[in-house]
DNA sequence: CATGAATGAGGTTTCATTCAT
DNA sequence: TATGAATGAAACCTCATTCAT
């Protein structure tokens, strides 16, 4: 049931004049400035709204309440992961099928690192604000795009099941969620990326049926 | 600084005594069921105080504070899991690597599953007592006792490095987590179990020279 | 000193364009429809504005403050009843005592029970829009209206004092008030009409010297 | 549904040590200074414990929340009215009709007076408490000690209902309420007694078969 | 050793009201 | 005149932790 945990955190109301939508922004990118700079436990609403330079009652005007403060800044967090993946899957189609993984787990662990900081943050709150049920739906998203680039494969001849494309994702969301939180290095994202393709590769391999 | 975080959790005192050592038993059992009843946000020191039978006073003759009590429990999960598989390298020695993986992915299936509801609300609050940190500790005991086994595989000519066993643990553990955390049944885990013994073999079988 | 209590309660402006009485009626009915489905403690002004379909700036270009809103309801409910009794009386002038007794208890109950919700709803807010002050001045009206009807007497030799009639009128609205209080059901009003009946018409009688 | 209504009024917990029960009682006595010095609008928890010389938490240890604090002194209240009619009752056995009657008016009349300033403080809170709930209740008792009362009378046929001593309470309430309110004088009291008496006197004369 | 009363800083959230547009 | 964004004081309530008994 992920809309109903889902409905308690949507925005309070849409900004209608421009000056709305500015305070808006503000007060989404001050929530990861505080996320970022005090931490989870010590984010507090009016530290985000001092932060972004409103009073709390303006914050409460947009948001319900502090966790759909979280859950905005989570929820565009995830699109963006989202996206690039899609845009890797785009640019993948009609590509062999190790190489459509290639572009799929470059595309994740770049967009990861890129927002190193924001992720391992984001992974502290979570739980909080009806983590699962947004990965889920994103889960969806990511889902769909790779089946689609999957079934222009040229080496594919019978496609994995949406299963397998899950696995594949919880494991290398997994993967990258341990190596963000110990502090990995530039270096060894590196390697991370590198063994995250050849996982993903050999495991796709297996799941599928390959011509010739 | 995994040392740093880790020595302000540990309990108070050991006890001693016989009824000592019952009130302490009684105080993490506590902990579980108020985790499970109540969650992780509502998981107060008083109450679990009265769901263990004891004054809040007590409690905290025996853990210094909130964090030492669910660090207690968590880390005692992690045990199991650790001796689970620990268990199951010990039984896969100079079997082929394929029989390994398998022996090692179906053992950390099951002991994730047996306590999934724990796990889940642990999940919550790893995050609050350094987690991470006791999850590499459990880490680095898998990796050393599956890179053992694998020293006796037949068929392995190279060992893969350390690195490619985290690699594998963290896909491992980050599939079970959302898997977990989207409550799937019985039968998804079996479905999951087999996948995840594919995933792990194939490679594995990738990082490894295999003999003949 | 109600004169005191009342003038910061009075609307801000008489609206003198048809369009502005017609904003004024909407939000006096959106208070009572806000007052009988969030209740009083949820009321506020927004959501009056909202539900009247105006904006809160233009509530308060109409009414000074909150308190002036419900006091126009409050004002509004009262004079219905002050009116109700009024013509009760009108109509019992020159009749027995025990008929003019009737008529005004009668409909005294009948205007109650008719906006049941209203009043239980009133009741609540009244404290807070200085209530014992309108309450009183509707009083005298209805003590007036009592007293002239109670001259015509055809078989009344000593008008009661006024003390009498306010007694009356207090004893009334007490039994009403907990009746209402408690959702008493329309045979339950009735058998309370009739009961009422008899109480004002012995005391009455007690009160007043009555011709032969 | 009274019951509903008011278990979540009830104490948190009752006070073991005698400190405690110390504690309790100030806070009591704090929340009616508060209300009188301050008003029932003014009143909130921080400024109670402050009288009471404790801090919040401690408040919060006994009464879940601010409603059940007035809760508390409101049925304190009922509990010293319905003390003084029913020993007024107790007295008033075997006396004739008109005798107990006056008994129990003076007895009601007197301790609303005596406690004139909490009435009204009161009468601001109940709604807002559960008030009509608790009022039921204690109705119930004084309407079982008015009916014994009345079955002892020895010139009283045919005793009246119980709806009749309802309606008689009820009158009596609201007669002292709206007195009260308007902030009586002691002289207005002793006329008010007298009226109230002749008015209960001659209604219940009414509704009662008397003897010869 | 055990108890449980007391603490109080600190958090979230509401809402009457104003005023620039 | 109408709008609705912004304000911010102020309320309620929680809970980890201590310490006298």
């Amino acid at each position: 049931m992920p809309a109903d945990v889902l409905t308690a955190l949507e925005p309070r109301k849409t900004p209608v004049q421009a000056r709305a939508t500015v305070t808006v922004e503000a007060i989404c990118e001050a929530t990861i400035q505080v996320l970022l700079s005090h931490g989870a436990e010590r984010l507090t609403t009016s530290r985000v709204a001092e932060r972004a330079g409103v009073s709390v009652g303006t914050l409460y005007q947009y948001f319900p309440n502090k966790q759909s403060l979280l859950f905005a800044v989570f929820d565009d967090h995830l699109n963006k992961v989202a996206m690039a993946v899609e845009s890797a899957c785009e640019y993948g189609h009609h590509k062999p099928l190790a190489e459509m993984i290639r572009q799929v787990v470059v595309a994740f662990v770049s967009v990861k690192m890129d927002r190193a900081d924001i992720s391992v943050a984001l992974y502290k709150v979570a739980p909080d604000i009806g983590g699962p049920a947004v990965v889920e739906r994103v889960g969806r998203r990511l889902r769909k795009a790779i089946d689609s680039m999957l079934q222009t494969a040229p080496d594919v001849e019978l496609c994995p099941d949406k299963f397998a494309i899950d696995m594949m994702l919880a494991a290398m969301s997994g993967a990258m969620r341990s190596a963000l939180e110990a502090g990995a290095s530039q270096a060894s994202f590196r390697k991370i990326r590198e063994h995250l393709v050849v996982l993903c590769q050999s495991y796709m391999a297996a799941v599928t049926m390959q011509r010739s």
